[in-house]
RNA sequence: GUGGGCGUAGCUCAGUCGGUAGAGCUCUGGAUUGUGAUUCCAGCGGUCGUGGGUUCGAGCCCCAUCGUCCACCCCA
């Protein structure tokens, strides 16, 4: 035992905040379900070789056994830093059993090797979908993913979030005629634009990767591109670049803006400095941010990816499209800034108070009955005065005590209002059946 | 990994020029001998992150180290 207390990136909850984490986990995967998603979950490591080959420069965790053999095979292991990618390792695998276009959701830790910030940490959840085709890939799951993220989030007790829509084609395309080679040097640069300005993201254009003025000026006018609507097609046609892959881009983009009609306002925007994770994103990209809050990131991204999965040699590829949410990040941040109220810090809905101990098989005959029909009951664990009892009830939020007696009665702890009950009818009000959260201020 | 800020009670922090360690909240007990939240009283709780140095004397100054936060990088 030499190591106690926290490792840093590696967050562990009291049971409220357990309980709110749970709560949110439950709401996304409820609605994923509601947009046809199915269940899978994949195991914790994969090759390295998985990991390495989609992973750019990822941080990863190696697995290697306590007693490993000194000439033990060359295998290597290491903890996943994404859904993703074992994702598409699984549709590899199991693609004759599955049925196309596929569409699952999968909601895991993942483990990242960088170092701890507010909003970011090394181990944490990811709720995942993703929709994978055979073949083909139809530009209809383009617009279903920010309706669905969108479904999503605001039924949650969290900030209001904007959803950013963003196409690498209409970038890669308009890059290419410009005569620009190192696109995704572009790219990234041009995603810092929010955060850096304008002038410095010219200037690192042109001292990093030698554009011509003109040019500089053209990408930046690019990336400063923004509607709530269809204007961003005059104003990307304005800029006067032809090239075939940003003409199919800004179509694309069109027509996810259109299906997202059904959004109220306000909820998501066309952003064309969106241009997310360098790696194999080729077509919509996503990403997500908190209004008032968007200093810690993105809270949600995704996109399509048209070649991560191989294809089989004669056969066609699997193209696939997906988002992710980030929900440690969003809790992570909302618990530690005290932004959410949680009712209470254990599941229990009615405490039995003890009077003593000759009471305590009665007690437990209530608990059961009442357990038996479904209420979460707990029996106060000493006798006490009434008052001490009350009182832990209450200090945990616990909404309800019971009073046994020949006519039990059951107070509510919000309102004073004690009734008598009868352990085969008594339920508790919906509002203090289950736990409530609020947020607070924002 | 690189650069900067900050480490004092469980939490938030104060601590003057270097002179024996403080407050609020929380927690425990009591006022209140079976019905809570308010109020009042008392108590518990610190090797001042750690190690070294300067000094008669260090929470305070110096060095190192660890942790943490911020920026870079990258991302949920």
């Amino acid at each position: 035992m030499s190591k106690l207390g926290p490792i840093s990136g590696f967050p562990e909850w009291l049971p409220a905040q357990r309980m709110a984490e749970q709560y949110l986990l439950q709401k996304i995967q409820r609605t994923f379900e509601l947009f046809g998603f199915a269940p899978i979950e994949t195991r914790a490591i994969e090759p390295l070789s998985v990991l390495l080959s989609k992973g750019d420069d990822k941080e990863i965790y190696v697995i290697k056994r306590l007693h490993e053999d000194a000439d033990a095979p060359d295998e290597k292991w290491g903890l996943h830093f994404d859904l993703t990618v074992p994702f598409a390792r699984y549709v590899q695998e199991f693609r004759h059993q599955l049925h196309f276009p596929f569409k699952r959701y999968q909601i895991q830790k993942v483990w990242r090797g960088e170092r701890k910030q507010e909003g970011r940490y090394r181990e944490f959840y990811q709720c995942d979908i993703d929709v994978v085709g055979q073949g083909h890939l139809s530009v209809s799951y383009d617009a279903e993913m920010p309706i669905l993220l969108h479904q999503v989030l605001a039924q949650l007790p969290i900030p209001a979030v904007k959803i950013k829509l963003n196409n690498r084609k209409l970038l890669e395309g308009f890059y290419r005629g410009l005569g620009i080679e190192n696109f995704t040097q572009v790219l990234r640069i041009i995603d810092k634009l929010a955060k850096i300005g304008a002038d410095r993201v010219v200037g690192l254009l042109i001292s990093e990767l030698h554009l011509s003025d003109e040019n500089a000026q053209k990408c930046l006018l690019l990336g400063q591109i923004k509607s709530d609507d269809l204007s961003f097609i005059a104003e990307v046609e304005q800029l006067g670049v032809q090239h075939p892959l940003m003409i199919e881009g800004l179509a694309e983009l069109t027509q996810v803006m259109r299906a997202c009609d059904v959004l109220p306002p306000g909820s998501i925007e066309v952003d064309l400095s969106i241009a997310r994770g360098l790696d194999y994103y080729t077509g919509s990209v996503y990403e997500g941010v908190m209004l008032g809050h968007e200093h810690i990131g993105a809270v949600c991204s995704g996109g399509r990816y048209d070649n991560l999965i191989a294809s089989d040699h004669k056969q066609q590829g699997f193209p696939g499209i997906g988002v992710s949410i980030g929900i440690t990040r969003i809790l992570g941040y909302l618990l530690g800034r005290n932004l959410l109220q949680m009712s209470r810090s254990t599941p229990v809905a009615v405490m039995i108070i003890l009077p003593d101990e000759a009471a305590r098989t009665e007690a437990q005959r209530v608990a059961f009955r009442l357990r038996e029909r479904g209420i979460s009951t707990d029996i106060y664990h000493q006798p006490q005065n009434f008052g001490k009892q009350m009182q832990s009830a209450q200090k945990r939020g616990i909404p309800y005590v019971w009073f046994m007696g020949d006519v039990p009665q059951v107070k509510n702890l919000h309102t004073g209002i004690q009734q008598p009950a009868s352990i085969d009818t008594w339920q508790p009000e919906a509002c203090y059946e289950k736990l409530t959260i609020t947020l607070t201020r924002s």
